[in-house]
DNA sequence: GTAGGGTTAG
C-alpha cells in the first residue's frame, strides 16, 4: 500500500493538534446569553407567552431547515436562500438570528453550487449576529476551501477553530485531496491521524479507493478495501459502491456479478444505488436488456426503485429503441408510484429530440408542468435545441430573453453552434457578445465551436486568436484538435509553429501525439522520434517531422518535460 | 441537520 507521512509536510503543520470523535464534538455550542436583567423576572402568564413563542420559533427553524436542505437537493439554491431570508426576517422581529443549523445547510447549499464567496459571506453574518459555528460549519468550510484547492486553507481551518478536529474534518479534507488527484497528500492526511490517534472510519478510506478507482487502479482499490477489512474498518455499501462503479467502466460485469454474490456473506447489502450503478453501467456498454433483468432482481430483494432508477431505466429504453415504452412509463409513472422527476423528463425529451420529433417534445413538457414539475436549465435547453432544428431558431433565440428560463453556456452554445451552422455569422457573434454582457463564462465547447466555425470561413488568424485566448482557462485538447486539423487541412501547417512559440502553452507529450497523428492522417510523413534526453535537469522531447514535398523538412518544436 | 456512492444536455 502506498503511503507517506511525509506527504502531510506538504501542508503547513500545525503546533500542537489533538483529535476527538465526531460524536461528542457535533453539537451546537451556542454563545453564553447576554447576562439577565436583575430586575424582576415577568410574571408566569407572560413567562407562557414568551415560552410558547420561543417554541413556535423554534419549530419554525425546524421546518424552515426541512424545507432548505430539500431545495439544496433539489438544486435550487436561489430557493434556499429565499427560504432563509424568510427566516431572518421572521427572527428580525423576536431579536433571534437564524440558528446555525440553518445557517450550515445555506452555507452548504451555496458550497455544492460553487458560489464560494456568497457561502463565505453568509458564514461571517453567522459569526457577526453572535451565533456560534458547530464542527459541522467548519467541515463544510473546509469542504470549500478543499474544492478551491486551497488546501492550506482547509487545513489551517482544522486547527484554528474552537473545536478540536475530529475524525470527520479530516475526512472531508482526504475527500477534497482525492477529487483533486492528490491521493499521497491525502495519504499523508490519514497517517498524521493514525499518529495522533484519531481513528479512520469508513468515510475516511472510501475516498481513496475512489480516487484509485477513478484513475482506473481497480486493483489497488481492492487491495485497500482488503486492507480495511483487515484493520477493523469494514468496507460498506458506498464503499462497494465505488468498485462495482468502476468495474461497470471497464465492463467486467462477471466482477460486478461475483461481488453481488460475495455480499450474501459479507457485511454488507446491495441497496437501490448498487443496482442504479449497476443497471447505468450495462446500459452505457449497451446492455440495455441485461439492465432491465437487473430491475427484476433489485425488486426481487425487497429494494425500491427511486427517481435516479426511473430516469436510468428510462434511458435504458430509449437506447434500446423502446421510445413508446419509455413515454408509456413516464405517463403512468404518478399511479404506479414511481416518481418521476425533471430528470426523467429531460432523458425521454432530449431522445426525442435527437429524433426531430418536437412536437412530441412539446406534449411532454405540458404533461410536466401539469404534474407539477418544474421544468429546468436542461429542459430549456432541449426545448431550445429541438426549436434550432425544427427551423424555429428566431423564436429558441428569443427565449433566451424572457423570464424565469435561466440561459447558460450550453443554451449559447446551442444557439452560437446553430447560427454558424446556418451561415448566420453576425446573429452568431451578436449571442457571443451577449455572453460576455451577461457574464456567462466560455468553456471548452464554445472554444470548439468558435475555432471550428472561424476555420471553416478561412479567418485562421482570429480562430488562433480564440484559442490563445481559450488557453486562459487551461488548455482543452479539443481546442486545439479543431484548430490543428483545419491548419493542417489547409496547408497552413507552418502556422502551427506561432502557436507553439507561445509562452503560455507548454505542450506535453499528448499535445506532440495529437500534433502528429494530425499530421500523419492528412497525408504527412512522421519520420522521425528522437531520443529523449535530459538537458538542464529538464527532459526534453523532441520530434522532428519531414514533410512530403517542397516544404522540405523542418523541426516542429521540442518538448519540456517535467522540471529539476 | 455536517463529511463518502447513483440519472439527463451542447
Amino acid at each position: 500500500m502506498a503511503s507517506s507521512a511525509a506527504a502531510a509536510a506538504l501542508l503547513p503543520i500545525p503546533s500542537s493538534p489533538s483529535c476527538s470523535s465526531s460524536e461528542d464534538s457535533d453539537e451546537a455550542k451556542p454563545l453564553p446569553p447576554p447576562p439577565a436583567p436583575e430586575d424582576h423576572s415577568p410574571p408566569p402568564q407572560q413567562q407562557q407567552q414568551q415560552e410558547r413563542r420561543r417554541r413556535r420559533g423554534w419549530q419554525m427553524e425546524r421546518d424552515c431547515n426541512v424545507a432548505m436542505r430539500d431545495l439544496a437537493l433539489a438544486g435550487d439554491v436561489d430557493g434556499v436562500f429565499a427560504v432563509f431570508d424568510e427566516l431572518k426576517r421572521a427572527g428580525a422581529d423576536g431579536g433571534a438570528p437564524p440558528n446555525v443549523l440553518c445557517c450550515n445547510t445555506l452555507v452548504n447549499a451555496l458550497a455544492e453550487a460553487g458560489r464560494a464567496g456568497e457561502a463565505l459571506k453568509v458564514f461571517e453574518e453567522m459569526l457577526a449576529s453572535g451565533v456560534a459555528p458547530n464542527a459541522s460549519s467548519y467541515n463544510i468550510l473546509i469542504k470549500l476551501h478543499a474544492r478551491q484547492l486551497q488546501f492550506d486553507l482547509a487545513w489551517e481551518l482544522i486547527h484554528k477553530s474552537d473545536l478540536e478536529p475530529d475524525v470527520g474534518a479530516y475526512s472531508t479534507l482526504i475527500t477534497g485531496l482525492c477529487r483533486a488527484g492528490k491521493v499521497v497528500e491525502a495519504w499523508g492526511v490519514l497517517d498524521w491521524m493514525l499518529e495522533k490517534n484519531c481513528r479512520p472510519m469508513v468515510h475516511t478510506y472510501t475516498p481513496i479507493v475512489q480516487a484509485y478507482c477513478s484513475d482506473g487502479r481497480i486493483e489497488e482499490a481492492k487491495l485497500l478495501m482488503a486492507e480495511m477489512e483487515h484493520v477493523g474498518c469494514l468496507p460498506n455499501a458506498v464503499t462497494y459502491n465505488v468498485l462495482i462503479r468502476a468495474l461497470c467502466d471497464d465492463g467486467r460485469f462477471d466482477e460486478v456479478d461475483q461481488v453481488l454474490v460475495e455480499s450474501r456473506t459479507k457485511d454488507w447489502k446491495p441497496t437501490t444505488v448498487t443496482y442504479n450503478i449497476y443497471m447505468n453501467g450495462l446500459c452505457r456498454k449497451g446492455k440495455a436488456k441485461e439492465a432491465l433483468e437487473q430491475l427484476d432482481v433489485m425488486l426481487g430483494e425487497g429494494l425500491d426503485p427511486t427517481a435516479y432508477t426511473l430516469s436510468i431505466l428510462l434511458n435504458c429504453l430509449c437506447h434500446d429503441s423502446r421510445l413508446l415504452d419509455a413515454i408509456y412509463l413516464l405517463q403512468r409513472s404518478t399511479e404506479l408510484k414511481w416518481y418521476a422527476g425533471v430528470v426523467a423528463y429531460n432523458t425521454v425529451m432530449s431522445r426525442l429530440c435527437e429524433m426531430g420529433k418536437w412536437m412530441a417534445i412539446l406534449k411532454l413538457l405540458t404533461d410536466m408542468i401539469k404534474k407539477g414539475i418544474e421544468p429546468n436549465t436542461r429542459t430549456f435547453n432541449i426545448l431550445i435545441r429541438s426549436l434550432c432544428v425544427g427551423r424555429k431558431s428566431s423564436l429558441a433565440k428569443s427565449l433566451i430573453h424572457s423570464q424565469g428560463f435561466p440561459a447558460n453556456v450550453v443554451t449559447y452554445n446551442i444557439l452560437i453552434h446553430w447560427f454558424y451552422y446556418r451561415g448566420k455569422l453576425t446573429e452568431a457573434n451578436r449571442l457571443i457578445s451577449l455572453m460576455e454582457e451577461k457574464n456567462i463564462a466560455r468553456d471548452e465547447v464554445t472554444y470548439t465551436i468558435i475555432v471550428a466555425a472561424l476555420c471553416r470561413e478561412g479567418k485562421f488568424d482570429a480562430a488562433t486568436g480564440f484559442f490563445l485566448q481559450s488557453l486562459k482557462s487551461g488548455l482543452s485538447m479539443d481546442v486545439l484538435t479543431v484548430l490543428l486539423s483545419r491548419l493542417v487541412h489547409a496547408d497552413k501547417i507552418w502556422e502551427i509553429n506561432r502557436i507553439f512559440d507561445r509562452k503560455d502553452l507548454a505542450p506535453d507529450h499528448h499535445v506532440f501525439d495529437l500534433t502528429i497523428r494530425t499530421f500523419c492522417r492528412a497525408g504527412y510523413c512522421c519520420l522521425r522520434w528522437d531520443a529523449p534526453r535530459i538537458h538542464e535537469g529538464n527532459l526534453e522531447m523532441q520530434q522532428t517531422v519531414e514533410l512530403d514535398g517542397e516544404s522540405g523538412s523542418g523541426q516542429l518544436a521540442v518538448a519540456t518535460i517535467g522540471g529539476p
